[in-house]
This record gives structure tokens, sequence and C-alpha cells, in this order.
RNA sequence: GGACCCUUAGCUCAGUUGGUUAGAGCGUUUCCUUGACAUGGAAAAGGUCACUGGUUCGAGUCCAGUAGGGUCCA
């Protein structure tokens, strides 16, 4: 970043201002980014303990990660090895095989014939795409089985390109399905070909420097060419030649640097690896749930990349980073360095804080991987390896910590290697259950653009957290994320979600506002405090209904956190608040309010269910909620904040309820989903004669002695909600618009003008799909199996369904035939 | 090549041991500014749950396969 800022700025590169200036750059570099990235956390309202932070580069931390390099070194887990790499040409360091991201391309296959050089005018052919590392070839390979070349291998064949004779060699590495069957071997620019080189004890010919350009080996032609240049050139070569028999395109897949975005070289040099430590422990602490995933399949993706490891580059040819602790003594050649030679003292040293003669001595120029520091986050920030430091900073408290939430996409990167640095590091001899860093790892989704790519930079398609938040609100900007987050999946950014986020906070607002003017404010200082205002005797149906919801809306939430479902917590109680409680409690409330007998009751009610809401709600929107506990007068005598408040789950609610003898009645709220839907079909019969304006229809109702007495005493309420006049008890009705509900047949009273036809054809279409749902219903009641197999409890639901059914069907059968 | 995920309403997605007539938000249509809220209320339209088989009394849900999309690893 800081090299590109130069870049843009175009002020001196890192290379020309040397290491000290550049690295004070990037310190205030860091110093700008680092404090945006805690602004934005900030203004989201995340609850960190901000006294806390830290960054790698600190001192404290800085020396933990030396020490770590240290110990690893002395346990022989560290080595420093001339090895393949992954070589960014572009910034010029080696990377991590994490680090390299395959891309597929359109490449073009060569197919290059080599001559035999005993039989001029017979050829071996091979396919490349890369025909510019000719020049490092130093066999051609096949596969010791294939009969095709049987007779060839130990022959000799002319290089085309820096011409020079190369054997023909048998190796089981070459894939004989592939192009010819032939493969040509450049040790110095290929994994595979390395491989096949130390077996075969082949030379090694690098024909590449450090910044991908060709170097001398490659022959007068090419040298000093750029490496794409140079493959055009080669290609031209061979052709002039008459060594290239053909191309073709070809979709192979290429590495490129996450750095630089460039393909890399594999390449060889000198770097220090490292051995991880701890591998089948960490496995075997997943496998046994010693460490439990969210969701549980990235457990697969993390053993199978562990079934696999491979050393880890850790050096980095950068100088912005951990410079890594060995000193060489004074005029050593590193080149012919042995691994024997990294135990002798004489030659090598390594330790935290140096050599005590550093006069005679060289520090490694190179950096450690920045993951090499990160790795060791869970206990580095604990003030390890200094006791006086743990003891200091809670590491007994807090090691190990409880969830860590990560991307998947840094599962390898960041999550395994934490585990394994856990293990290795702290409290040793201890059971792995006290070792490991955190017990459970949530994997949030990837955010997605509408389109579903991947926010990045370049494409400039992530928005900034702060001007989200200053349309929507941090609140509104946090419930609109989470409730488009399902578990595990990635996330599409809609930004119409984030303000239907706004919208429901302002919904809270306003439902707070509506109890701020109903009525004045009791004692809320204290769960029981509201309770001693409640009177149970007093309880309507709405009043057992909002309760029962209340608490059955908590013990929903309790099991999404238990669960690591955070949206499905948050959708639960987007829809107690706004349809259960908004939509009908609030609502009924207006006529509750309205009397002597209810009104003080229902009052404490809402209190109650408010301030429940509001610690329910905190988590995902801390700041409103935060707001309104103060206004509500939730905090108490002695101010107190919500963000300290405790959250009952739902069993200690419940219990506090019926201490009171205000236990909700499921029998009264399932009265009240009845009184929903009356409601419902009397302004749907409204909407569909134009009348939904009105307030003052009359309807009149036919129905039995039971349902009329659940009707009777909520009738001022459902007449309000419904906006009609009244509701009428009549034995007949003929010829008025009518719907059946499980209270009884409604009828709106509209004297005049019932058009029959558009009447006769709704109901004939309700009736017909009921008459597919009584006929499904029949046939699973008739099937023997079914009543033979089926739970008594489903059964019995079904026969209820159907005697339901049949009635309805009956009523509006007689309906329609009363409309003539 | 290997592994995993996805395919449900116009769009984005829920649907957790298989069990009444499959849900939400947004969008769409119609109506409503009534004293919490038009950042709102009411009503409505809209789905052969990708496809084909199988298991089962019963499948969006379990199994196998096919097609399409995505991700990771080689």
């Amino acid at each position: 970043m800081v090299e590109l800022q130069l870049m843009e700025r175009q002020q001196p590169g890192s290379r020309e201002m040397g290491r000290e200036a550049f690295i004070e750059r990037v310190w205030e570099w860091k110093a700008e980014s680092g404090g945006a990235i805690l602004r934005q956390l900030k203004r989201l309202g995340a609850s960190c303990d901000w006294d806390r932070t830290q960054f790698t580069m600190d001192p404290a931390y800085s020396r933990a990660v030396l020490t770590v390099f240290v110990e690893l070194f002395r346990r022989g887990r560290i080595y420093r090895g001339k090895r393949m790499v992954n070589w960014c040409p572009a910034s010029q360091t080696a990377l991590s095989d994490e680090e390299v991201i395959m891309k597929p391309v359109n490449s073009v296959l060569y197919k290059v014939r080599y001559e035999l050089v005993d039989s001029p005018g017979q050829f071996i052919q091979v396919a490349t795409t890369r025909p510019e590392t000719i020049p490092g070839d130093v066999a051609i390979a096949v596969h010791p089985d294939d009969p095709r070349y049987s007779g060839l291998v130990g022959r000799r064949v002319w290089r085309p390109l820096n011409r020079a004779e190369i054997p023909v060699i048998a190796d089981a590495a070459v894939d004989p399905k592939f192009g010819s069957g032939a493969l040509k071997i450049t040790p110095a620019h290929d994994r595979v070909d390395n491989e096949i080189g130390l077996r075969h004890a082949l030379p090694v010919i690098d024909i590449l420097n450090a910044d991908a350009t060709l170097n001398e080996l490659a022959g007068p032609e090419l040298a000093g060419m750029e490496r794409f240049a140079a493959r055009k050139r080669a290609a031209e070569l061979l052709g002039s030649s008459g060594a290239l028999v053909g191309e073709e395109a070809y979709a192979n897949n290429v590495g490129y640097s996450e750095r630089s975005d460039v393909p890399i070289e594999p390449r060889l040099t000198w770097q220090w690896w490292l051995r991880y430590p701890r591998v089948d422990e960490a496995r075997s602490v997943v496998r046994e749930g010693v460490i439990r995933f969210h969701p549980e399949r990235w457990a697969k993706v993390y053993l199978h990349w562990l079934d696999n490891i491979q050393d880890w580059c850790i050096s980095r040819q950068l100088w912005w980073g951990h410079r890594i602790p060995v000193w060489y003594r004074k005029g050593l050649d590193r080149d012919r360095m042995g691994e024997a030679d990294l135990g002798d003292p004489a030659k090598i040293h390594v330790s935290v804080d140096g050599p005590p003669d550093p006069e005679n001595w060289v520090q490694e120029e190179d950096v450690l991987d920045t993951w090499a520091s990160s790795w060791l986050w869970p206990f580095a920030t604990l003030g390890w390896p200094d006791p006086a430091e743990m003891k200091r900073d809670g590491f007994d408290a807090f090691y190990p910590t409880s969830t860590l939430v990560t991307g998947p996409d840094i599962i390898f990167f960041w999550v395994a290697r934490m585990i394994m640095a856990g293990l290795e590091f702290t409290r040793p001899g201890e059971p792995v259950e006290r070792r490991v860093p955190f017990r459970d790892v949530f994997f949030t989704g990837i955010i997605r653009d509408a389109q579903g790519r991947k926010m990045s930079k370049s494409l400039g398609n992530s928005p900034d957290p702060l001007d989200l938040i200053d349309a929507y609100g941090a609140d509104g900007l946090r419930f609109g994320i989470i409730s488009i987050a399902p578990q595990g999946q990635d996330i599409r950014f809609q930004e119409d979600r984030i303000e239907g986020g706004k919208n429901f906070c302002n919904k809270l607002w306003n439902a707070c506002r509506f109890r701020q003017m109903s009525g004045p404010a009791g004692d809320n200082t204290s769960p029981r405090s509201i309770l001693a205002r409640i009177d149970p005797a007093r309880f309507d149906a709405d009043d057992h209904a909002i309760l029962e919801r209340l608490l059955s809306a908590t013990r929903e939430v309790d099991r999404c956190f238990a669960e690591f479902e955070f949206s499905a917590a948050a959708q639960a109680l987007y829809g107690f608040f706004w349809n259960d409680f908004c939509d009908w409690y609030v609502e009924v409330s207006k006529s509750k309010l309205q009397s002597e007998d209810t009104r003080a009751n229902c009052l404490a009610i809402q209190d109650l269910v408010l301030r429940q809401a509001l610690l329910l709600l905190h988590p995902f929107i801390p700041f409103i909620t935060e707001e309104l506990w103060s206004q509500l007068g939730y905090c108490g005598k002695e101010g107190g904040f919500i963000v300290d408040g405790v959250l009952e789950d739902a069993s200690r609610c419940a219990l506090a309820l019926g201490t009171l003898g205000a236990r909700p009645d499921p029998v009264q709220a399932a009265s009240v989903e009845k009184m929903k839907a009356f409601v419902s079909r009397a302004r749907a019969l409204k909407a569909e004669h134009n009348l939904a304006g009105r307030r003052d229809v009359t309807f009149f109702v036919t129905t039995d002695d039971a349902a009329w007495a659940a009707l009777e005493p909520n009738l001022t309420k459902l007449s309000r909600m419904a906006g009609a006049s009244e509701f009428l008890r009549r034995e007949k009705v003929e010829g008025a618009p009518a719907s059946v509900t499980a209270l009884g047949t409604l009828y709106l009273d509209l004297a005049s003008a019932v058009d029959v036809g558009a009447e006769r054809a709704r109901m004939s279409k309700e009736i017909a799909a009921l008459d597919g749902h009584i006929a499904a219903t029949e046939a699973r009641l008739a099937n023997r199996a079914f009543l033979d197999k089926a739970p008594p409890a489903v059964l019995e639901g079904a026969r209820r369904q159907l005697s339901e059914q049949q009635a309805k069907r009956a009523e509006l059968g007689r309906l329609l035939k009363s409309l003539g």
C-alpha cells in the first residue's frame, strides 16, 4: 500500500529512499489507516476494550514474535534452505503457497520438436506453454512404461534454443496422456521439474533474474528480455529453425501473486522454512470437538489442509516486518552454508537480542511473513512470553478465549496457524483444553456486491461503512446487515435491506413514543417493580397472548445465540416486535387505555414487554436501545446503562411471571390468533367492496354460543381494529357479502348493490381451493397405512383439519346458494 | 482432477431430527394522511420448492443421479 501511495504521489520509491526512511513512512501510514479502522469500529458500536488495542509491530508483541522464531529454531523446526519458492517478480520477494492465487488463463500450447543427436531427422516432440524457458532445459523426460519412447531413453537430443545436448530420461512423474507424453525438464523454473531433476541428478540452469527478465544463461538471443517478450521471441526463433511444429489455444491455470497480481515464478532461492509444529494435535482438537467450527463443514476444509500440509516459507525479501533474528559471522559465504552450519555458533547467531559483539556479525536482511506474527495473536496480546506481563494482562483469565469470529478465506492463513501456535507455546504439559487458543470459531459470510462479486478496492464496489452510517445510522446498518447474513452463506449487499434496518429502528422509536404518550411512567427501575404493577386478575386474551409471544421470542433468541444463528435471532425479534407488539398489542391497547379497568395493567405490560425487547435487541442495535432504556426509565435510581443490564433467559422470565400468577395461558393466546383472522376477514370484506377507508361499517355475525362468548368481551377492540361501527349477532343473513371464519360467518352489511356475479366468482374460487384440500385430506385418512403408521397426534390433526374444512365448505356452499 | 456449497414468489433469501393449506423483506397492484410511526397502516396478486428416479403412510426436507451457478484445494 505504501509503495502504491508513493507511486501515486510521484515520490521516490522504497529502493531510492532506503530501508530506514521507508520503514518510517510505513509507520506514518499505519497511524493513519489503522486509526481509520478503529474509528469505523467505534462508530459501528463495537464494544471492545479500546485500552488494549495492539499492533503486531509494537515492541512487546515484536519480542514475542522473535522469541517464537528463536524457540522454533532451537527446537529444530526452522531451517534455511535453497528450495523452490513462489517468487513475485514485481515485489521481488518469496510468497507462501497461500499467497498464490490460481487464475484460469488463455494460453498458447507450443509444440516443439527436439532432434536426436545420433539420428538427425528423427525428433521427439514436447508441448509447453513456456518456450522462453527452453534454454533452461536439461533433459526430456518420458514415462518409463510408455512404449512410444522405450527406445529413446538414454539417448541425447539437441536443445533447440541455446543449442546444447541434453539426455532423454524416464520418470514416473510424467503423465503419458498429456500432449505427446514427453516433458521438457527445466529444474530452475518448475516444481515438478525440480523434483525430477533432483532424482536424476540433473544440473540446474537458472535463466531468470529476480525481476523475471532473462539472463545470459538464456543465450544471446533472449538475454536481457522481459519474460513475456522473451516468450514471443522464443516462439519466433523456434519457428524459423523449424523446431516449432504447431501451436494451439490452451486454457490453463496460472499462479498470480496476491501481493501485486502478476504471474509468479517458481524460483530456486535461499529462504527460511518452518516445519509446522503440533500438526496432529491441531487435527485432533477440531476432529474431537475441543474447538468447534460454525458452520461445522469448514472443519473439513481445515482438516484437508492439515493432511496436505507443506513447510511454510516464512522469509520475505521486504523491509517492512519483523526482521529475522539471525546473524551471520562476517565474511561467511551464505551460499555455501549447509544444514550443519546452522548449529555452529561460530558461524551463525540466533537470539532475540542479537550477538554481544555486533561488529563481527551481519544480520539477515529478510523479514518474516506477516502471518508469522499474526498466528501468535491469542497469547502474544496477553503478555506472553513474559510471566510478569502475562499476569498483568490477565493471561490466566482470558486464555483460552471463547469465540473467534473470522472469514473462511483465512482459515489456513490464520485460524489453523493460531491453533498450532497456541498448542505449541502455551501452558506446556497441560491438557489440550487449556492450550487451544479458542473454543468456538464462527465463520461469517463474505459480503459481496449485488452482483455477487467479492468486494475489492480495484472494483470500487465496497461502500464506506461511515457513509452508510451517515445515511442509515449505525444501528440501521447493523440490523440491516445482520438480517441478510444467513449462517454459513455469503452475503449479497443490498442497500434496501440497510434501509429496512433503519425503518425497524424508526418503528421501535415510535412504539416507545406511543408508550410515553399513552400515560404516566410507572416505576420501571427493575423487573420486580414493573411486575408489582401488574394484576393478572385483569388479564384479557391479548395480555396473555403478548406475554406468551414475549416468552417464545425470548426462547427463540436464546436458542439462536446458542447455535450462532444471529440472523435468525434478528428476524425473530423483528417479527415479534413489529407484528405481535406493534400491529396487534399496541393497536388493541388503544381501546384498553380508554377504560380505567384495564389502563394501568396495559401500561405496565407495555413497560414489561418493551424492557425485555430492548434488552434482546441491544446486541443488534446498541445506540437506540441505550437511549430508549434511559428515556423509558429502565435505568434505575443510581443510573445504569442497558449495556450493563442483565438479560434473563426465557425460563427465568417465565418463572418470574409464574411467581406473580401471570403465567400466560396458551388457550387464551390461541384465541387471539382467531380474532386476528376474524378482523382480517372483516377488513378484506371492506376492501373488496371499496369500503376500506370507512370506519362506520356494520358487520353481522352468525355463530354458535361458544364462539360468541369468546368474541363478545372483545367487541370494542375488534370494532376499532376492523374499522367497524359494530358487530351484531344474527340468526340468519341473506344476500350480503360474507366470509367464513373460525369464530363464525361474517357478513358485510351492504344494504344496496351487491355485485352478485363478483361475489359468486370469489366464493367459487375459494370453494374450489377448499375442495382440493378436502380431497387431499380425505385421501390421507382413507389410507390404511397412514392410519396404521402415523403417530396419533398427526392423525388427530388430520381429522380435526378435515372436519374444519368440511364445516367451512358447507357454510360456503350455503352462502353461494343464497346468492341465487 | 478432488472437496464443499447453492438452485424455493419478479428480486434477495428463511424454511435445524420428514407431518396441517411452503414463509419473510424488498418490489408490484388497490385503498387509507384516524391523535406512535407515510421511515407508516390495510387488503391483494404472485411458487408444478432446478430436473429425474428412489426410500416412506407421508419428501422443499432423506438417498442416488442429471443440469446449471459458486467457492476452495490440486
